[in-house]
DNA sequence: GCCAACGTTGGC
DNA sequence: GCCAACGTTGGC
């Protein structure tokens, strides 16, 4: 009787998704009833391509605020759902409304992602640029605004020994 | 509030 | 297909 067993993911990607505090911060995300939230609102091609097609179950992922004071990272989710229509662009009355994307064809896409943890304290982009092992992380770089980053494993270890907490994705 | 770095749009 | 004009992002 050969029921097959669910086998864990052998490999797994690291990510940033930023956002403005003030549209979605992570108090906001930890206030939903289940922790989780659809990631809504990316209308950049590249960080659509990120979210239709390559982000994985069980991907990690930074929550980094930005534009606020203080500009930092504030804790970690987990990929709950992988790729599917951002159905906010479908409705003339949101804020991210895009006509040309439609129901049938849609251009946008969102993942949804569950609380992992938030972070004691915030590491602010100061700390992050003050750690070596972050020197050439993307969302210090000059210029780097996609929303949606790409973090090394290494990374993602540096960010928690700078917030003092334990990796919960292990 | 400024502005550099992009990305998008549209005339040609 | 080029590129100037324009809009947005987001750190400073």
């Amino acid at each position: 009787m050969a029921t097959k067993k669910k086998t864990a993911p052998t490999f797994r990607q690291y990510w940033l998704f930023k956002s403005e505090p003030e549209a979605y911060s992570i108090a906001d995300l930890a206030r939903e009833p289940t922790k989780r939230t659809f990631w809504d609102g990316v209308r950049n091609y590249q960080a659509r391509n990120l979210l239709r097609d390559t982000i994985q179950l069980g991907d990690r992922v930074l929550f980094y605020h930005s534009n606020a004071e203080p500009m930092a990272i504030v804790g970690t989710a987990e990929v709950v759902q992988t790729g599917y229509p951002d159905h906010t662009a479908f409705d003339p009355h949101d804020h991210h409304y895009d006509p040309k994307s439609k129901p049938d064809q849609p251009t946008w896409f969102m993942v949804d992602i569950k609380l992992l943890q938030v972070f004691p304290k915030p590491v602010t982009r100061d700390e992050l640029k003050d750690c070596s092992a972050l020197s050439d992380m993307m969302l210090l770089r000059r210029g780097a605004r996609l929303s949606i980053q790409p973090v090394t494993a290494a990374e993602w270890q540096a960010v928690h020994r700078l917030a003092g907490v334990k990796d919960q994705s292990i």
